[in-house]
DNA sequence: TAAGATAGTGCAATCGCTTGCACATAGAAT
DNA sequence: ATTCTATGTGCAAGCGATTGCACTATCTTA
């Protein structure tokens, strides 16, 4: 800011002190007697005296802030996660800065750079749907900058995950489709490349091999933006109706609303007969029409064990050697 | 960040010129040659410099970054404002940090008071329903911090302001209801202190007098808490049916949701027969049941229109004196 | 009583960058 | 030949805070 604000040296030359006593004893440091840390507070409190936190950045070479990456804040999952790990950070005097990626890779790389070179003190971060290539990741970490991946996670990157279990949430939506007498079960699923991807497919796979149903590859489609563009997703389901799927599967969020919307669109006879189910942490599920039944993510508390997990790292006086991956149980709310 | 990238020091080092002529050199000022420059710049970009914001900040007393506060970017009307801003804000090599009030007035002061004291160049804020108090925001414009104010704003506060034209939104709301034959319209409301609450409340009456409707105010319900709790909503909901009305007029978009909600909840078998106009700029409208007329912000070009006029204030050579406020026209998007 | 221990405080460098001013060199003007 | 004007660089201070080291009392201890 380009205006006034008392610093430790106003304190030092009012107090009559210089402004190395000044600061230690606002640090609460041993050297310091009681007396002339009780006059600095005092004076500091009158003052209402803040220390600048970038003065502080310089320094200390650290900022007390971390960096989030989502995909959207808009995304129901996102903004709960974002909740959680607010509700950490701010317990442990750290502060947030939100950045999303749209899914863009060339986004999320810029978002990632920018943060890294504002001193954050680490990154939570879930990748984005185009994201394949994560070197530049890898070269921040390798410098020192601890990451922690939460949701869509990189197989090969050491270091704490946190994720959902999403093979169980895939298994069960899809055996709660099956139970309910479908047997042409569609499965609309993101980019490939992600791991919620390959672990929700897997679910899937599990569930119609557990009831022995065929698994047919031309029943499943993959959306390569996520259901960023409703064209994507409108084609997607101009290709599965000639199926006649009875039931669909349907893996992320934006893809749950996305289908439907789409369905409710193009085909708004069938919109009705199809069975739904899909992941999704929208609060509003309630209101939908047709309904459906949804996997929803522990998303907060996903947002509070990264952080967790993250300011471990960050506080680590060795470095951190041993990870691991925390797999947190979905629930699966029915139709009604 | 704890760890190394090299410095206008190292370039200069290797480059046997001063820090200075660097900084100057990758500044792009007139006094160096350009044989000069050219030899920096190609350095530069060898050893991928990145200049550390940090330190530039320190120097320049400004932070290229700007904060937004907003009650929740789960809201889709304020994840769509921050969407705008970030498009104008990129384009002129802004960052921007967000922070969330969850409609508390102590939550929204720290927040503000934290993005303050990390030297943003400009806030734009969205007041908390809590908020009455805005002699902080006050004190830190007078220190020269640019404000700029959108959709929830203070009447006595001299500066830029963006709006939506809630009084015609309102008024065009309650219109249909009327048109379609509801008398007995209700309406739900933000808490009183907000800008929004005030000028919604004339456009419904505005509205029941031109179709010569007495006004009750019995049937105007306000939740202080913006509908954050259910609990809240239900209890208005429960004190609104007794009046038995015929239509209900919501002021906001979480409400409109919690509304329905707490209806299709507490009395599935009025749910349907209560015609409902609301705004909101969920983009799930669609899926709803029961479906709703809606009022849509233009929320995205009200993030742009706000920053363009921060970055303005923050560019200006002199003080500014001249203020606007500037009015978007909502869409009304009639039910299915 | 002299020397060492202890406590409390200040000096000054440092983080990386910007910028006013001084300085050096070279060509132009007198 | 001397002075002046450009032109290009460097010196050093400063942004606000932290911290190793040095210094001065005061108090112990032999």
């Amino acid at each position: 800011m380009r205006f006034e604000t008392s610093t430790i040296k106003d304190i030092a030359k009012a107090l009559g002190l210089s402004t190395s006593t000044v600061s230690r004893a606002l640090r609460d440091r041993y050297e310091i007697s009681e007396e002339t840390k009780k006059l600095v507070l005092a004076y500091a409190e009158k003052v209402n005296y803040r220390a600048n936190p970038i003065a502080r950045s310089l320094k200390e070479r650290r900022s007390y802030s971390i960096g989030i990456i989502v995909s959207e804040i808009a995304n129901n999952f996102f903004s709960q996660v974002i909740n959680g790990i607010e509700s950490i950070a701010y317990d442990k005097d750290y502060h947030v800065i939100i950045s999303q990626s749209h899914e863009s890779y060339k986004q999320e790389k810029l978002n990632v750079e920018h943060l890294a070179s504002r001193s954050i003190d680490g990154l939570l971060i879930a990748l984005s749907s185009e994201t394949q290539d994560i070197d530049y990741l890898r070269h921040l970490y390798a410098k020192g900058l601890p990451i922690v991946f939460f949701d869509r996670v990189p197989q090969d990157f050491e270091t704490h995950k946190v994720i959902a279990n999403n093979f169980k949430g895939a298994f069960d939506a899809t055996e709660h489709l099956i139970l309910s007498g479908k047997r042409t079960i569609a499965h609309l699923t993101n980019s490939e490349n992600l791991s919620i991807t390959k672990e929700r497919l897997a679910g899937y796979k599990a569930a119609l091999v557990k009831y022995h149903i065929g698994f047919r590859p031309e029943l499943v489609k993959y959306c390569q933006h996520g259901g960023m563009h409703s064209a994507e997703l409108e084609e997607a389901v101009k290709e599965l109706l000639p199926l006649k799927p009875d039931g669909i599967f349907i893996s992320s969020d934006r893809l749950t609303t996305g289908c439907i919307m789409a369905l409710k669109k193009t085909n708004p006879e069938v919109a009705h007969k199809i069975a739904i189910a899909g992941f999704t942490n929208s609060n509003l599920v309630e209101l939908f029409s047709p309904s459906l039944t949804s996997v929803k993510q522990p998303a907060f508390e996903m947002g509070q064990v990264a952080t967790e997990l993250l300011i471990s790292m960050i506080e680590a006086k060795r470095p951190v050697t041993e990870f691991e991956t925390k797999v947190l149980d979905t629930e699966l709310v029915k139709k009604r």
